[in-house]
RNA sequence: AGGCACGUAGCUCAGGGGGAGAGCACUACCCUGACACGGUAGGGGUCAAGGGUUCAAAUCCCUUCGUGCCUACCA
């Protein structure tokens, strides 16, 4: 043999860095510009520059990258559209902790200063998730690469900001908002994280205007009473019916309150009597709205009191909570104290609790945009895989609230809208206004406020190929194939690209959207820093090699479940991994260069003709289990085939050919091993991309990349039904031999000689072809096969289909074990025979099952009983023996 | 409070109306000239419980129990 012989296990580590640098130099992650093959089209989802890899994003861009590779390898012109979000508060928090732990501020440097700081710091880090990723092995086309602020993209969120306000659908308005003391500013409605907690449930007396009494109130939070401008009780609650137009006095602050009614107020909870902030609480000020209420802010944007908190000013919140219930208490206005869990929302960023805060805002009016969203999926236009999300999405796009889009912080897109100093009016344009569109007047200061980062990312789909401009990128790849996501971005981002995608490309952003599992720690618990349970991608690739990893991931990937990872099931697939590179080994050390594919032509063996048929079923169902998302089959099915059919039995009868003398027949099996294996690499390609590659670049006539093979094609395999029954009996027989010489517990090493009863000629024909093949797999020194044969003495038998199999074991037997073995056998045998005969005997069975399953369960009982009799044959001989 | 999943071998999970499956772990025998990260064979399950539909239920329906997750402004 001329090759170099290679290494006896695979050693990932210089292997994927070589590979990975060859694909890109040569261009091989790029789009043609100008193809007929149909377009495919991924976008990523944008991680944070802030970020680095992990497990949901290393399963996440796996997923991703098979279905790349997969669609490239079949033919289709490929774009992964990669990229990073700008992440406003997550950037700036971090940059923030940096200025802290000088001394100073954001506020010291100033605003201009500060965003330079932050694009530096992102030129100097924001690298490195993408690097994370190329480690991955994704085939990103990183020429293509994007961020969201990027000049491109900023100009398509001022281009869209622009149209929504000018349609009406982006308004600014005075709101309760989310407000994170600690980040210092409004979020989402999405961006707040409800938890559970244990609170108390203060029950304060209000006593009456007129001293005739009080009223009790039951609240959560008795620091916002400062804020109360009004008792709400239901009209129809007959306790409080005689109070109309009382007043109460407010606690501390003596302040006189009306009692209001309004049907909102439930009469069941508490007292059945609702203290009304309308600064402080969303529904409050739904009511106040109603009722014309004041609406006094008690709290400042860093959650302290202010001045007309009266003697509060200037606590915290919390210190104010609990000042104000000694207060309360001490003039006997405290009622009660009652133990009370409720959900209070906390920033998704920082965890602060959230304050509800009356603020100045800008909003997207989503209910229009949300409609059409909705129409999308329920008309199909967009799928949703597993389709029970579909449920989630439609209930959210039904109950959309608008969107508060602006943010009080600096890094993000500065919202594009001037105010008049003069006459106090906003003019919003796509660029800075030299006047006032109102009074033209020119003293003129833009809103400080930015976008919130998911507005930009919203327009990922058509903002990373060129919009506005018609490119032809977006000519050739909007709407894009398939979003691979998890589902906690599925209102986040999803939902929100389905409303701008169609609003402004007026088709939906995706074809199909795909929404995997969240990966957990082993005992199925979330992963997170503070549980300590993070597992790093970058070590489990360090440590087993990126292509096991992922088709770790790959083969957990079972739609709709959560993915337990541990490192025993990684472990096993670096085992699989080298399994490949070892048989890989083995075709190299009985190839050389000279055989080249189709150079000869010579009557093929079983093995041959059934092992080529096996890998066009493999490669159809395999494809069609990638179309459909089904990850897990798909690799599960590689595993399998390429294990215990490709290396269990094909190589394992290939050795007699490759070690034999015939040369015609020797060359045959050398061109079938370097075909099964060549298509057993472009199966595994998408799964594990540099082990492939590497093997594929040692494979004698292999050209170019295996990345731009082509995926194996069921048609171009033979479809020959008699070999895969052929192959069948074989191993059957073989197993039956081995069955015996396991359960005998004879070595190896011991040579048996074996007696073959075949049903008919055919079938000893068909076992006398293979008989070499036999007798070495299953290790036997000596076989007749033939019809009618005798049960040679001292021999253990089993039965496969028709065939009854006869080993000698003269001297070795043990009667009463096998006698034991055979009970077992026919225990097993009967307990089937007797369900199949149940069915049969049942008329309704007969009259209503299909007719192809009755004959299947007449067919199996007919066999069934054939083997049972001829097991109770030898029973009865080794009986007599025994005696 | 609503909604959605999920309870199948010791563990992790596939399957989803017609004979209970895989991987790992376990047991026995083997370093056979690709691989001990390997080979061959084997043991192990009332498919959570109860009821219903059906000729036929692990699979469909209902109830219960258990476990997760998501949504929500009941103070």
């Amino acid at each position: 043999m001329e090759n170099e012989p290679i290494a006896k296990s695979y050693e990932p580590k210089e292997v994927e860095q070589k590979w990975y640098r060859y694909w890109e130099e040569n261009g091989l992650f790029k789009p043609a510009a100008q193809s007929d093959r149909s377009p495919y089209c991924i976008v990523i989802p944008p991680p944070n520059v802030t970020g680095t890899l992990h497990m949901g994003h290393a399963l996440n861009n796996t997923l991703q990258d098979i279905l790349c590779r997969y669609k490239k390898m079949a033919g289709d012109n490929v774009l992964w559209q990669p990229g990073t979000d700008h992440a406003g508060i997550a950037t700036q928090n971090v940059v923030e902790r940096d200025l802290a732990a000088q001394g100073t501020d954001r506020h010291a440097v100033g605003r201009e200063k500060f965003i330079d700081l932050v694009w530096e710091w992102r030129k100097k880090y924001g690298g490195l998730i993408i690097n994370q990723l190329r480690r991955l092995g994704c085939c990103c086309d990183w020429s293509r690469e994007r961020f969201t602020m990027d000049e491109g993209l900023s100009r398509a969120v001022k281009e869209v900001f622009v149209r929504l306000h000018e349609e009406g659908l982006i308004y600014r308005g005075d709101y309760i908002i989310n407000w994170c003391p600690r980040c210092h500013t409004a979020l989402a409605d999405l961006e707040v994280e409800h938890q559970d907690q244990e609170s108390h449930l203060y029950h304060i007396r209000y006593l009456f205007e007129d001293g005739s009494g009080y009223l009790i109130v039951a609240t959560t939070r008795p620091e916002t009473l400062l804020g109360d401008t009004a008792v709400a009780v239901n009209p129809k609650d007959e306790r409080y019916t005689h109070l109309k137009d009382t007043r109460v006095l407010l606690p501390v602050l003596k302040k006189p309150i009306p009692i209001i009614f309004d049907r909102y107020v439930d009469m069941e909870f508490g007292t059945g009597a609702l203290k009304i902030t309308p600064a402080h609480d969303p529904n409050d000020f739904e009511i106040g709205n109603q009722h014309n209420l004041e609406r006094i802010k008690v709290i400042d944007d860093d959650g302290v009191m202010n001045e007309l908190a009266g003697p509060y000013q200037g606590m915290d919140r919390f210190e104010c909570r609990e000042k104000i219930i000694k207060d309360l208490e001490a003039e006997g206005l405290l009622e009660k104290i009652e133990p009370y869990q409720n959900a209070v929302g906390h920033c998704y960023r920082c965890k602060t609790m959230i304050e509800p805060i009356l603020s100045k805002q800008w909003f997207v009016k989503t209910a229009p945009l949300a409609e059409a969203a909705a129409d999308a999926v329920r008309s199909g236009k967009t799928r949703i895989y597993p389709s029970n999300w579909e449920a989630v999405y439609f209930d959210w796009m039904d109950n959309i609230k608008d969107w508060c889009i602006s943010r009080q912080i600096w890094w993000g897109h500065r919202i594009p809208a001037w105010y008049c100093d003069t006459c106090g009016e906003i003019t919003v344009a796509k660029t800075t206004p030299s006047q006032c569109g109102h009074c033209s007047g020119h003293d003129l200061h833009q809103e400080t406020d930015v976008l919130d980062t998911w507005f930009s990312s919203a327009l990922w789909p058509f903002s990373t190929l060129g919009w506005p401009d018609e490119t032809p990128e977006l000519k050739t790849f909007y709407p894009t194939s398939a979003l691979i996501t998890g589902f906690d971005i599925l209102f986040f981002w999803v939902a929100r690209m389905m409303m701008m995608g169609i609003h402004f490309m007026g088709d939906v952003p995706f074809r199909d959207v795909y929404i995997h599992a969240l990966v957990r720690d082993a005992e199925g618990k979330k992963m997170s820093k503070s549980k300590g349970n993070v597992i790093d991608p970058l070590v489990v690739m360090d440590e087993f090699g990126t292509d096991a990893f992922r088709f770790t991931l790959a083969a957990l990937a079972a739609q709709g479940r959560d993915i337990k990872l541990s490192e025993e099931r990684i472990l096993g697939y670096r085992h699989f991994v080298n399994k490949i590179w070892n048989a890989a080994r083995f075709a190299f050390m009985n190839l050389d260069d000279e055989e080249l594919p189709g150079s000869e032509t010579v009557s093929s063996t079983l093995a041959d003709r059934w092992i080529l048929t096996r890998i066009g079923q493999v490669s159809g169902i395999v494809a069609q289990a990638l179309e459909d998302y089904q990850f897990n089959e798909a690799a599960g099915l590689c595993y399998q085939f390429v294990w215990h059919e490709f290396c269990d039995w094909y190589l394992e009868m290939a050795k007699q050919d490759l070690y034999g003398e015939d040369q015609a027949r020797k060359h045959a099996t050398r061109r079938t091993m370097r075909e099964a294996l060549a298509a057993s690499l472009k199966l595994l390609h998408p799964f594990m991309p540099f082990v492939t590659e590497e093997i594929w670049q040692r494979l004698p006539g292999a050209d170019g990349s295996i990345m731009s093979a082509h995926f194996p094609n069921p048609t171009e395999f033979p479809n020959d039904e008699e070999a895969l029954r052929n192959m069948a009996l074989v191993m059957g027989i073989i197993t039956g031999i081995r069955n015996i010489r396991g359960e005998m517990n004879l070595p190896p090493s011991k040579n048996v000689k074996a007696v073959i009863d075949t049903a008919n000629s055919g079938d000893a024909q068909r076992l006398q072809k293979n008989q070499k093949h036999i007798m070495t797999l299953a290790k036997a020194e000596e076989l007749d096969i033939g019809v009618g044969l005798q049960k040679p003495e001292a021999s253990a038998t089993s039965v496969f289909e028709e065939s009854t199999i006869h080993v000698v074991l003269k001297g070795l037997i043990d009667f009463e074990e096998e006698k034991q073995r055979i009970r077992k056998s026919m225990a097993k045998i009967e307990k089937d025979l007797k369900t199949s005969e149940k069915k049969l005997s049942n008329p309704d069975f007969l009259d209503k099952a299909p007719d192809h399953i009755v004959a299947e369960v007449r067919e199996k009982a007919e066999t069934l009983s054939a083997k049972r009799d001829k097991l109770e044959q030898t029973l009865s001989v080794l009986e007599k023996i025994d005696e």
